[in-house]
DNA sequence: CGACGTATTGACTCGGCTCAAAACCTGTGG
DNA sequence: CCACAGGTTTTGAGCCGAGTCAATACGTCG
């Protein structure tokens, strides 16, 4: 079967994504000819009118914000999610809940819309994929629950040492040197705080455990000060790996 | 095979929990045969010591709560869960993380510990109670997702005021009369509030909803008055299903 | 009846929110 | 290269919800 260079795009981003990653060629090829390649910039929204959806998506590059608004008008965010992540896959299973979500783009952005009958298809033959996306779907399933633990009993600035603990990932010796991935507004709402409040608390960060900062870029002097700042409030020891690992769907 | 009374007991539980409700008798033969009753009084810590976990645990009678404990001792409740619940099923798969969970039982408990290798072997066979796992699996996840957003946008009285209509499930007439199904404080910290707040939380809901409290009896005299204090703060819709039904696990 | 656990109330503190203003950045066009 | 506009971030002042600690009231079970 002959493909263009958008569905060799495709087909080398399921060959790397988690979910897809241990399923062969000839099973992913029901994908590359039924999925529908989506290229927008900044600020869009996606899927937004369809609730009860018959697709997921995935995505290949960019980056979108998931988000739940409440009736009256408030949102939360759920997670800022980039290359490889896979979501809408919520309703995989037919007569099961949807999950409601606002998809939004943060920058410009290209994703696959792939036909949820299609990856049911899949999971009928291939016990590996079914039992995959479970594994998945439990990893995602218990980082909200750190991060409800979080909500409850860290403060502020611990939420935020926390985050940064997460983008310095597994680097152990100090300063490491790291940029925030999106500006700090959206930060401030995917850990459930203002922005004024996260700009202050990130004052009390640098004074406390010797930070700098310039604009969105940081340097970590003492790793070992962040953590102790932070991981004796939670749960899981430093490094919390499925904090870390990504590979969450939604 | 000549089955004694508890063993009984446990077919009746295997077929009325949601999780296995779907898997046939014969399937079922291993579990009854490997599994171990557990009795206990209340205010006893199960499984504690042990991490990363050989075994899943279905409650047959009784209540038992989940909860996290942070490395400085601070803690917070997951769920409090009773007949049917099953919980450490987290790491069913192996090299999975596991969930670190702290389970106390709140009176006297009735519980069984399933041995892990065995589920395994009915997933193995059975994709239908693979997909069924998947199913609460993903229910479990939007529930702690709605948990997350009402911690993020409601106030504690909005809080209560939701918990109290989960409560109350389908029924639409007034009055309702319910009883708080633990006592306060409990409740109060699955919400993720003080026990104070929670009483004085109570008595705005009383003013504003025009419900009734003595002790642990409430009666709701107007349920439309309830809805319209909590429900546009949130985005499901009343009744919110995945919220009510049952069928989580942990 | 007394004792112990549970629940409520009061007084106080404090973290994070709100609103408003100022400062800083970045890109654009003259 | 500068001026300006728009967006982003920081700072300030004040408020309010929920936490804390301590005292009191309530319930229930011996």
């Amino acid at each position: 079967m002959l493909k263009n260079k958008h569905q060799l795009a495709l087909l080398e981003l399921l060959h790397q994504s988690e979910l897809f990653s241990h399923v062969d060629d000839k099973s992913l090829e029901p994908i590359i000819n039924n999925s529908h390649r989506i290229s927008c910039g900044k600020n869009k929204y996606i899927n937004f009118e369809s609730y009860k959806s018959e697709y997921c998506h995935i995505v290949e590059q960019g980056e979108v914000m998931l988000s739940r608004v409440t009736n009256d008008g408030d949102t939360y965010v759920i997670d800022v999610v980039n290359r490889g992540c896979v979501f809408g896959i919520t309703c995989i299973l037919e007569d099961g809940p949807d999950s409601q979500m606002l998809v939004e783009t943060i920058r410009p952005t290209v994703l696959w819309r792939i036909p949820l009958n299609i990856l049911r298809k899949i999971m009928a033959q291939n016990l590996n994929f079914t039992e995959n996306l479970l594994q998945m779907e439990i990893r995602t399933r218990l980082v909200q629950d750190v991060e409800i633990e979080h909500r409850t009993v860290q403060n502020a600035p611990q939420r935020i040492a926390c985050f940064l603990l997460i983008q310095c990932a597994f680097i152990k010796e100090s300063p490491v040197t790291i940029n925030l991935p999106y500006n700090k507004k959206l930060i401030a709402a995917k850990l459930g705080i203002r922005q004024e409040t996260f700009s202050r608390a990130l004052k009390t960060i640098k004074k406390e455990t010797g930070t700098k900062v310039t604009g969105s870029k940081l340097i970590i002097e003492d790793i070992d000060a962040l953590k102790l700042f932070v991981c004796e409030h939670c749960s899981l020891n430093y490094p919390c790996q499925h904090s870390l690992s990504g590979g969450r769907i939604y």
